[in-house]
DNA sequence: AGAATTATTTTGACAAGTAAAATATTTAAT
DNA sequence: ATTAAATATTTTACTTGTCAAAATAATTCT
């Protein structure tokens, strides 16, 4: 009679050992698109006898299926032909949301990741106390549903990621810039309101999570994402993981140092990126020396620029420079692959990141391997909620596959 | 009729399953010196029957023994008393060598890590041709083996640590600043002439290693290594694993731009953090206004700033802040719980060490957990060669943990 | 001496994975 | 059309690593 509840729930050690072959194959058939099962044999490493017993067991659970897709007939060799297996979208529909300054974007996806329902909501203010932002959530998610034709319980989980620095495991936020306190619980104020898990993390590194499900990082185990809208954000991709260093929090790649006593920042301190690149910083040099209307918009600020104005073509002289030294700085630390630069509107932007990707590479150490890639991706509020989506879809697998129960015939 | 040599050898994926779990034992007993059982039953997560079928295994290999030391009767407990183990020192004597700018440094050690024997010996020249490099190198293997008593034969791995871009997985040297040629296939060379096998990484890379082994990043895995000597170099500890990037070579943590259009470095570039706090760099500036003498030693230039010599005083200065700011870069970015600065004389740094960490502390991004700690680690040409020794010990206990044959009773 | 306590080993069972054989389904050749 | 060859998948029988529970061992406390 001296259990206590505390030693009642004890955690088995063993219990994700049993999953992990399964999470591999369904990740694997989530990378893949379609495949086939000797195929997967031939990807994680598994015998084709395995192969048969877990895709079986992910069948019966309804989480994959066959495709009998005749889109494409392959090369037609001979022997058996091949039965591809694909994720079966009707398994899970899960929704991802970010919270942005003024707006929230959501959007449901179904287990393939294909889109659903979005929906977007404007607010008046863009910092709010902690039971403000769970109001805003829980009025998107249902209005996103009712847009869908159901309701909460139709979903199976829910990603939300927003600006800041945010404890991914405990689902809980140190600091983010929309939300007026520190150190709030996001993740437990709405599993109380919730039917279905929720999971909180750091922007930034949703996007690396969404590249590597769907996007540009699907072939690489290492990379990095650099997003660029009101601040700078990184996300690190470490051999398939996110990498969120010690403290949990995300990178923090905007409030590097750039120059020695240099413009002050957001922060407080002196000569960080963002104090250079950041929105708000081009705005400020661009106001500091225009004696007319100030500019509101760096959209008007590339146009000025656009249209010879000296000062403008000054501005994004010198951003893209610090971009590229930035950027530099990366490659050289981590040596990635693949660098996938993510924003808004890149293609207003482009006046400085092609000069800063020229300039990185430049500045780049020579080895005789080839230097890393770096692609742009264009990154509108939907996708950065898919990019939510993305994790949540990470995350409802995980908890899926410990489900399913070992009796598939 | 139709198998190739290529298809005959196949390596079995399970082959590394099995030896995971020695590993993982012995890798606790080795980083907790002495332990009991039941305490690396808790350590590992494994069951305590698990702990008894593998130390049965590597006590019976002989790689590990009971340790009846009353030295620590510990807390003098009821019940029976638990029986602590330890690596057995005479499983294997294993060799790392440092190359530096004139001299070569080796040392052997014991399975523990005990230094058996260590050796020094100089040479005319910096940069060698691959052939000299080996020659030197078998001289001083043979040289130490014979102060120790033993021969070749007596060793049972060498690790070798040499500054440059180095590919430690297939040993391969792409550049280095004691070899004449790029791309040199090191590790090949060397295990044609030598009867024990050879292991090759960057020297920082070592550090880490070293440092998580026996030193001070035995507690945590996720830290860096900042060395400074001649130039600057990093070492990156993630979840346990030194972290190549793709390309497989060290982090260019000295070819971090920290000036835009800054001092020339010898790599070529502007703005490199080595061409500030670099020796070289530190002598250049001084030599650039001083009109008597030049300094021909960085140890002079401290004397000067130490007796208030401003020009003196004005480069460590100068150093001081642009090393904090890689400093705070790094943290910013990695978000470590501890860095580890290691160098040959720091003692004569402090100068600027000090000044640089406290830089680097203030330009944190404030979080509510408490920034990463900074300790220095004097390091030595020994110690140096004691990394390498580190790295080859756990490249040895992985090719021996593979043969122990599984019949220990 | 016996009870209580703690560490280790033994035992028996089971899950996960494999190799090899069997089966299924196709193309190519006769 | 039939057979052979090729390739994919499934079944079968076995190995291995791991654990829970029981047994055993070696202490201290009463």
């Amino acid at each position: 009679m001296k259990k206590t509840m505390a030693e009642v729930q004890v955690v088995r050690p063993s219990s994700d050992q049993r999953e992990s072959g399964r999470l591999q194959v369904l990740d694997t058939i989530r990378s893949a698109g379609r495949i086939a099962r000797i195929d997967i044999a031939q990807a994680t490493g598994f015998s084709p006898a395995t192969v048969t017993a877990i895709t079986s067991e992910l069948l019966a659970a309804g989480l994959i299926e066959e495709s009998s897709s005749d889109d494409q007939p392959s090369e037609t060799r001979r022997g058996r032909p091949r039965v591809t297996l694909k994720l079966r979208g009707k398994a899970h529909r899960i929704a991802g949301l970010k919270v942005a300054q003024r707006t929230i974007t959501m959007l449901i996806v179904d287990f393939e990741g294909k889109t659903i329902v979005d929906h977007e909501m404007e607010f008046p203010t863009a910092r709010v106390s902690p039971t403000e932002l769970v109001d805003r959530i829980l009025k998107i998610v249902d209005a996103t549903c009712r847009k869908g034709g159901f309701d909460r319980t139709g979903l199976s989980g829910l990603g939300i990621g927003l600006p800041g620095q945010i404890n991914s495991v405990s689902n809980f936020v140190h600091w983010s810039s929309s939300l007026l306190e520190r150190n709030v619980e996001l993740g437990a104020l709405l599993a109380q309101r919730l039917p279905f898990p929720v999971f909180v993390d750091n922007d930034a590194n949703l996007v690396a999570k969404a590249e590597h499900l769907f996007g540009k990082g699907r072939e690489s185990r290492n990379f990095l994402v650099v997003t660029l809208e009101f601040g700078v954000g990184l996300g690190i991709m470490i051999d398939g993981e996110v990498y969120r260093g010690q403290r949990g929090c995300g990178a923090e790649f905007g409030h590097t140092k750039v120059q020695l006593h240099g413009a002050l920042c957001q922060c407080g301190q002196r000569g960080c990126l963002e104090a250079y690149v950041g929105d708000y910083a081009l705005l400020r040099e661009a106001n500091g020396v225009t004696v007319g209307e100030p500019y509101t918009d760096v959209a008007q600020l590339v146009a000025a620029a656009r249209g010879g104005d000296q000062v403008a073509m000054s501005i994004f002289e010198r951003a893209g420079a610090m971009f590229g030294m930035g950027l530099a700085n990366l490659i050289n630390i981590f040596d990635p692959d693949l660098i996938i630069l993510a924003g808004r509107s890149h293609n207003k932007r482009h006046i400085f990141l092609d000069a800063a990707v020229t300039r990185a590479m430049q500045s780049v150490v020579q080895v005789d391997a080839p230097p890393p890639e770096i692609r742009t991706h264009g990154w509108g509020d939907l996708m950065w909620a898919k990019g939510a989506a993305a994790y949540a879809i990470e995350k409802v697998s995980g908890l899926t596959v410990k489900d399913v129960t070992r009796n598939a015939s």
